[in-house]
DNA sequence: TGTACATCAGTGAACGCGCGTTCACTGATGTAC
DNA sequence: TGTACATCAGTGAACGCGCGTTCACTGATGTAC
């Protein structure tokens, strides 16, 4: 037996990270599997050994930034992940419409980084994508409390204020204008998880 | 002199038309000019006399969309142009988040079918996205009423919910789900407008 | 411990193809006489 | 009214290039003896 078991999840992991980070900076169509394979120094040939082509990388790239440690995330952005879920999700808000998050093309969630990409591409794509936003979702909605369709309802319209004012604010060039868009998205999504004030439940 | 001196003028508003469209439905980098040329009845040679390269179509097939006759867009959705700032702004909310405007993917919003290309471009095409994209806030903004801070918040988040919600819906295949994002941002984009109700002015 | 071997992860040349762009040309057009 | 002409919008062959993918191979590796 050649080579430790281990030794090709290892080169594969190690290319679908590259991938994510390059497609996430460039959109799909821009990078090449030659560029990825480059990156993980490897050389083209090899990749078929791994994937069955460009698309199916595509999607293992998106699915593993839900994997990647969170904390690595958003550079000097704290995050408690023992606290409470209420403060998760506050502090998930806060993290996600963050300027650290805007600024860091390397770890942009996918849904800011490349979400016309990501329309376009094929139903395994869709599924993926589909199931990183029900998480989203159900997190925000763990930390509202509440199993209900309001709380459901002030769920969704958190994740839609996360991924609106970043993709808005990601587009801009004027960084006042950007940062405009990203506080008031802040400031609204934290008001209706009423993360803020426990007691209150309005809004949304 | 050869040629009426409008027909120039008319063939590269033709090739500009058919280049929004393709661009819309399949992205700037999966579009050639070939195919653009082809739609607009001419072959690839003369694109050159009209654009410097293609980036420049790009950014001009963008531009191109807020020229549009927008009662043509969006099949089905009554809008009443004549009608008071506040009732089209409220028109505006709900064709923008309508199953029409989801559906129709020739005429997306540029910002819906087209977000992280945009991103990649260049600074031109930055320009013409950020000037789309206050004019649509300008517009929500003069449905709420008042060149305050607070107004322009609100329209900021009515921008945000209106294509947040849009670029969710458009991303995901499970139809049920995407009206949910849907209408759940739509309610919410018109209570903070307070379109409903001309005496309250809260939220946001 | 040392060696011969089977395995298969990784190599790199090659494939056909379509891309963005250039350029010498052609031929439909409106004008001048 | 008819014809010769200058213009320039549009043509299509050609360019170099990089793409996704294939495939015969090579050589580093862990194992068997």
């Amino acid at each position: 037996m050649p080579y430790r078991p281990e030794h090709k999840e290892e080169t594969r992991v190690r290319i679908i990270e590259c991938a994510r980070r390059l497609f996430n900076r460039h959109g799909f169509s821009e990078v090449s599997i030659d560029q990825v394979m480059a990156e993980a120094g490897l050389t083209r040939g090899g990749f078929y050994n791994h994937f069955r082509n460009k698309e199916e990388l595509f999607c293992e790239a998106v699915e593993f930034y839900a994997t990647c440690d969170p904390s690595a995330r958003w550079d000097g952005v704290d995050i408690d992940f023992e606290g409470e879920r209420r403060t998760f999700a506050a502090q998930m808000v806060n993290a996600y419409l963050s300027r650290p998050h805007l600024e860091d093309l390397d770890y942009h969630c996918p849904m800011v980084a490349l979400p016309s990409d990501i329309a376009r591409a094929g139903p395994a794509m869709r599924e993926t994508y589909q199931m990183l936003l029900q998480g989203m979702i159900g997190m925000f909605q763990s930390g509202v409390g509440g199993d209900d369709e309001a709380a459901r309802r002030k769920a969704i319209t958190i994740a839609t204020l996360c991924i609106g004012g970043m993709v808005m604010a990601r587009t801009v060039d004027d960084a006042g204008f950007a940062n405009e868009v990203r506080e008031t998205a802040r400031d609204l999504a934290l008001q209706i998880g009423a993360f803020d004030d426990p007691a209150s439940s309005r809004a949304a």
